[in-house]
RNA sequence: GGGCGGUUAGCUCAGGGGUAGAGCACCACAUUCACACUGUGGGGGUCGCAGGUUCGAAACCUGCACCGCCCA
């Protein structure tokens, strides 16, 4: 049944009303039965972004959604069976930081449940709060707040995806938190520790000391920061060695001096001891190729460790340990080895328990008093490593933690995963290079245990020995038929709860996975990997992975990555990826300030059709500036849908004659360039090129408009079936029905609201338009396009005598060539000329014309 | 320091060896008969700079500058 045709349609409310009308008619349902009839050629799956669910959604990531939802719409019109789902990621430090300031509450592990807990407020501004203000809670009543409110969250994210119009099947949805989620990363990562890809190991760990966690080197940052040089005295058997150092406090864990191997002063030196100041503690002096020999003195102290470099060096030569930094970023209070006399000691107790800030101000004034030091601290500017979200310079702390192999250390995995990467078809093709670089520059396992409380368990538990202590090395693992598991609640298999913790007994592992972990495992966790292998044998590998270029270090690395340790294979076959958004002054778009305008405000003030031809007119790999005061790419937007709507409704209005054919010149003429229009947007969406595709048709339909509407709307008047009357309205709907069907993946709503005009089903579970369903296409002609010159003089003419458009025209003469004898009587009616005469000319050109005189 | 993109009209961008393009903005004109969230027309550019290839370069090559991003 169709709906009757508004006296005036509108785009307010078509989103509620269409929105309603796809879930109750399952419009985007996965149709797996007839995928399973049409085998896995027929499916175009989607791995999409969980979109975190902690802080609001932004304009960016509009803009990206939209990108997918239109190689999603095309391949559906298409004919493909779409699976398309959409996940929440809602573990992970972000929820944790949120919850928090939300809650104004801190988890502290130690505490007991408590039934019925409240918190002390609801909403709070989401800026950081001071951790002194929050409650300490226990870590169930904090991992209860964090689902409560991620579930608030996700209402939101799902609403403002609906009004957007994303053609998601919404049953099927998952949480990175959620049961199957944590089943699916859990059978993962206990399938990598049988095949030795996950592994432990005590090593040098960047840990932020804020969120006190180990962090993993795809989430570093570097910040310049303000440091400042020391010079400070070392003892040699020969005289005092100068070394330059902006870490001071560390001078107890030093292990050694290296300067470069080719540098003259300090050859020497080698395989000489000195004595450290202050504690003289005797430490080698060695040679290695990364000391710079321009940088401070040219010798530098290693230490366990400060930065990086320290544990390059450590590891290469194969120094000891002395650490003394504590895993709350405070100086440890036991001395390490090396300082064993009670002077020494006391002066390192001077440093115990202090913060670096403090530590480096007290020894400066020891290594001043002892004349230890040269002169005053110079200040320099230099790059830290950071946490990309904490606040505070990265420490390095030896920990036990677990790894998954990333090729790092692999050189037939590392070219295995650059032989996926050039499997997978980048969109546009130039973002590959950043995997690559990405994938080429590891050199470091992934380290994905953490020290937090709101994520997937690690699925381990360890045998306590007869002393009570922790057998790392033979880990106790669930059976997969057990997962998820949870180790600090559950009992290890072959154990009671009441062996928890005593000698012979067990205990869990107490450490989360990164959310990495998890989200690397969307398309398994949609795909219900290992437990519904008829939809994973459909799904997978995904035909398309969606994302923005920021993340491709990590998601779409990790992605890769897992699929190929734990399937042999590329997890998709492309991958779309989505440039950002930047102020009109070509920054960023921050936080800050794009948050001023919000995307469901933007979606209630222009429509979502207007917001999506926005985002739809950017390629792919892209930037786009938005300007929130002057959204000029929306308006644009906004006019083609209500042009849509308008035009439609004028061509409905014209008497229509069944199975009449196309006969006038013109009218086949318009077909054959709407078939030209039909065969270049198919081949641009196929190449998940949509801008492109919205460009020529966006074009084609403003000069279907502007020009042959206006042609042939006095011969459409006339009587029904008249003479050229039938063929005007035949091309007229053919071209309607064939425009908003070429438009409906950008335009979702007003085309939706024009098909139901005259259709019964939705416009998208019709079919892409072909050149065949044309019955006039070929080469054009050229005639519409001599028209629309003709037209130009005609309304210029008119423009130029000041004259309405409206004013008859007594007499006119139209050169051009012969072919525009076949429109006379269009050119005629549409300039409203009694008289036209046309003479046969190269060019087109309005070589007089005369106005009837006004009549007043 | 390495890599990747970019630099075309006031703005946002397309194009890609053969007469510089679109939309917006601007200016002028029109105005109730699909559309005032309107229609028509107009002005506006040494295509970042310097070399080279070519009959011909905005496009191809080389170098440089500047902007952005990624990695050291």
């Amino acid at each position: 049944m169709s709906h009757e045709i508004p006296e005036k349609p509108a785009l307010e409310g078509l989103e509620a009303k269409w929105g309603e009308t796809w879930e109750t008619e399952g419009t985007y349902s996965f149709d797996r039965a007839r995928a399973v009839q049409l085998g896995k050629e027929s499916v175009f799956s989607v791995d999409t972004p969980p979109p975190t669910a902690s802080g609001s959604l932004h304009i960016g990531h509009v803009f990206s959604y939209t990108h997918m939802d239109l190689a999603a719409r095309y391949q559906r019109l298409n004919g493909k069976v779409i699976f398309y789902p959409m996940g929440w990621d809602d573990n992970g430090l972000p929820t944790e930081r949120r919850v928090q300031n939300y809650y104004g509450v801190r988890c502290d592990p130690t505490l007991p449940y408590i039934d019925g807990f409240v918190p002390p407020f609801e909403g709070g501004d989401n800026k950081s709060s001071k951790a002194a203000d929050q409650v300490p809670i226990s870590r169930r009543n904090f991992i209860e707040l964090c689902e409560k409110l991620t579930v608030e969250d996700e209402k939101q994210f799902e609403d403002l995806w609906r009004t957007l119009g994303l053609s998601v099947d919404w049953k099927q949805t998952y949480r990175t938190i959620g049961d199957e989620s944590q089943r699916t990363a859990q059978r993962a990562f206990l399938r990598n520790v049988k095949r030795g890809e996950a592994y432990q190991a005590d090593a040098p760990t960047l840990w932020d000391v804020t969120f006190r966690t180990a962090v993993a080197q795809a989430e570093l940052e570097d910040k310049e920061m303000p440091g400042a040089y020391h010079s400070i005295v070392f003892h040699g058997a020969n005289g005092d060695i100068t070394i330059d150092t902006t870490r001071p406090e560390l001078l107890p864990a030093c292990v050694a001096l290296v300067a470069h191997p080719e540098d003259e002063r300090y050859k020497p030196l080698f395989g000489t001891t000195v004595r450290t100041p202050l504690f003289g503690v005797e430490v080698p002096v060695m040679p290695h190729h990364l000391a710079q020999p321009d940088k401070g003195t040219g010798i530098a102290m290693v230490c366990t460790f400060g930065d990086t470099t320290d544990v390059t060096w450590w590891r290469e030569l194969q120094l000891p340990t002395r650490a003394i930094m504590g895993f709350d970023g405070r100086i440890v209070s036991e001395a390490p080895a090396g300082i064993d006399s009670e002077e020494q000691r006391a002066i390192y107790a001077e440093l115990a328990g202090k913060t670096v800030f403090s530590a480096k101000a007290r020894i400066v004034e020891l290594l001043t008093e002892s004349g230890e030091m040269i002169g005053q601290a110079r200040p320099i500017q230099h790059p830290v490593k950071f946490f990309e979200k904490g606040d505070k310079p990265l420490e390095i702390v030896t920990t036990r933690q677990w790894y998954i192999s990333n090729g790092a250390k692999d050189e037939s995995l590392r070219s295995r995963l650059l032989e996926r990467g050039t499997q997978v078809d980048f969109h546009p093709d130039f973002m590959r290079v950043r995997y690559d670089n990405w994938v080429e520059g590891l050199n470091g396992d992934w380290l994905i245990s953490r020290q937090r409380f709101f994520g997937v368990p690690i699925p381990v538990w360890y045998p306590l020995d007869a002393d009570g202590n922790p057998v790392y090395d033979s880990p106790i693992l669930p059976a997969e038929e057990s997962l998820p598991v949870d180790p600090t609640s559950q009992a290890a298999p072959g154990y009671t709860e009441d062996q928890r913790g005593k000698a012979g007994g067990f205990q869990g592992e107490l450490d989360i996975m990164d959310t990495w972990a998890t989200s690397s495992l969307t398309p398994q966790i949609a795909g219900r990997w290992a437990e519904d292998d008829e939809l994973w044998n459909l799904v997978f590998p995904y035909s398309l992975r969606s994302q923005g270029q920021d993340i491709i270090r990590t998601w779409l690395f990790s992605t890769v990555l897992r699929a190929e340790l734990e399937h042999g294979q590329a997890p998709w076959a492309n991958a779309g990826i989505s440039g950002f958004i930047v102020d009109p002054d070509r920054k960023k778009m921050s936080k800050s300030k794009g948050n001023v305008v919000t995307p469901q405000g933007m979606l209630d003030e222009h429509g979502s059709d207007a917001v999506r031809y926005w985002a739809a007119s950017s390629r792919l790999g892209t930037d786009a500036a938005f300007d929130p005061e002057n959204p000029k790419q929306i308006k644009i937007g906004r006019r083609l849908a209500i042009k849509v709507l308008n035009a439609a409704k004028f061509v409905y209005s014209f008497a229509h004659t069944d199975g009449a054919e196309v006969t006038e010149e013109l009218d086949r003429d318009m077909l054959r360039r709407l078939a030209e229009v039909v065969r270049s947007a198919t081949e641009s969406y196929e190449k998940f090129d949509h801008a492109r595709a919205l460009e020529v048709t966006e074009q084609f339909f403003w000069t279907f408009t502007d020009d042959y509407l206006e042609l042939v709307k006095e011969r459409a008047y006339r009587e029904a079936g008249s003479e050229g009357q039938a063929s005007a309205v035949a091309a007229l709907r053919l071209a309607i029905d064939v425009f908003l069907r070429l438009l409906a993946p950008v335009l979702p709503f007003a085309t939706e609201e024009v098909w139901r005009w005259t259709h019964a089903g939705s416009i998208h579970t019709s079919s892409w338009p072909t050149v065949a369903e044309i019955p006039v296409n070929g080469e054009s002609n050229g005639l519409l396009d001599l028209c629309g010159a003709a037209l130009v003089g005609i309304r210029g003419a008119k423009t130029e005598a000041k004259a309405s458009q409206k004013t008859p025209v007594t007499h006119a003469v139209i050169e051009g060539p012969a072919a525009l004898a076949a429109a006379q009587a269009d050119l005629a009616a549409v300039g409203r000329i009694v008289e036209l005469e046309l003479r046969t000319a190269d060019t087109v050109a309005v070589v007089s014309i005369v106005l009837e005189e006004a009549a007043e």
